[in-house]
DNA sequence: AGGTGACGTTACCAATCGGTAACTTCGATG
DNA sequence: CATCGAAGTTACCGATTGGTAACGTCACCT
């Protein structure tokens, strides 16, 4: 009867909403879970009990894996375009440091330690073409990165532009990917900046 | 007692082995669908219902699921470096033609309507760091293209080849990673020539 | 004091997981 | 014809999957 009860009492910025907080455990446990090990890896019971919890309390705070898996995923794609409007902010205007900054923050958070890649890509292997909901949840979130590059390579008066963003995206992706075998810094992921402003020379001579 | 009597007549290369058929129907149904829906959405049941058989024949065949996965992660890596080098054959001699042919081959495997991308890499996303039989595979099967490629970089004589074989290598992981999201040639891939020729001008000016 | 809602606990469900035992059927080979 | 091995069949195992019912407990709020 007190071992969380103290670390709770910080909630001062609670104003109306005076929620549950083991919502908020499980929903935490599970993202890491998930992003470490898989999605089908992971069982709600391994979810709830890491989390401090049990199966009971987790469905009632979620109606089904499914919607935790589809929660989750929103929620990456949200931290994705935080962090990508954090690091374009300090450039706007200059497109080509953009996009620069971009890859530069990319790949510090490639080599940390603890990455597995990008979760909604991993998402993709996992979920079969038939799951509607979380497939077309990932198609948009690379759509629309796919958008997003492009848009900085025509801003930064590219020729063929929309060749530039995609190049960039496969440059990314395949950052992502490798990430999965090799670990840290090692990998190819080393010529990452290198291969990024080699393409954007070529596309703006 | 006739439906695969009559297709099991041409097996005139059998000399010594006699091998039953069993077991490679399940192996290469086993192999469809852990490429098409992920090696842990596909149960051991699955496999040998869909092979036309039963779970027991199954277990006859092979010892464990482990280890039947780890044959098909070799198989798809055996069947990787077969194309490999018929790709590069053609143009021994030629380091750069040699690299442009591979790539201009990944495409159109890569385009085709039922590539789910790479087996190996996907295999990594499923299967958990522990299982080291298994990680190891993928991880020397990745480690050994990057060396292929930046022998190939090398052999051209591109100034900093180890970073061209790298970038090389995060073109082709990228464009098989967005082609889990993206269909048939509608991707980023549509890129991945200008950028692999662009990459390899610039590595040689 | 008395609700009321959040949470823990136990037990359960049908289905499936990877894996096994025992028996039968059948075809080829001697 | 006898045999032997490959394969089909049925039933089973313990563990785990996603998911639910029912009950107890505790804290907070009026």
């Amino acid at each position: 009867m007190s071992r969380y009860k103290s670390e709770a009492r910080d909630d001062a910025e609670a104003v109306s909403s005076a929620r549950p907080r083991v919502r908020d455990r499980i929903f935490e446990t599970a993202c890491e879970l998930f992003y470490r090990h898989g999605i089908r890896a992971v069982g709600v019971d391994a979810i709830a009990c890491e989390a401090g919890t049990n199966k009971m309390s987790f469905y009632r705070s979620f109606a089904s894996k499914d919607e935790l898996v589809s929660e989750y995923l929103r929620d990456r794609q949200r931290e994705f375009w935080t962090w990508w409007n954090d690091a374009i902010a300090p450039h706007a205007g200059n497109p080509r440091r953009q996009i620069e900054a971009l890859f530069e923050s990319h790949l510090t958070n490639v080599e940390e330690s603890d990455c597995r890649g990008c979760a909604l890509g991993n998402a993709a292997v996992e979920i079969s073409d038939e799951n509607d909901a979380l497939s077309t949840l990932v198609r948009d979130y690379k759509q629309r990165i796919r958008e997003e590059l492009r848009k900085l390579a025509h801003a930064m008066g590219a020729r063929d532009a929309d060749a530039l963003g995609d190049s960039l995206m496969l440059l990314m992706d395949g950052s992502y990917f490798t990430r999965l075998v090799f670990p840290g810094n090692s990998g190819p992921v080393t010529s990452l900046m290198g291969a990024v402003r080699a393409l954007i020379d070529c596309h703006l001579r």
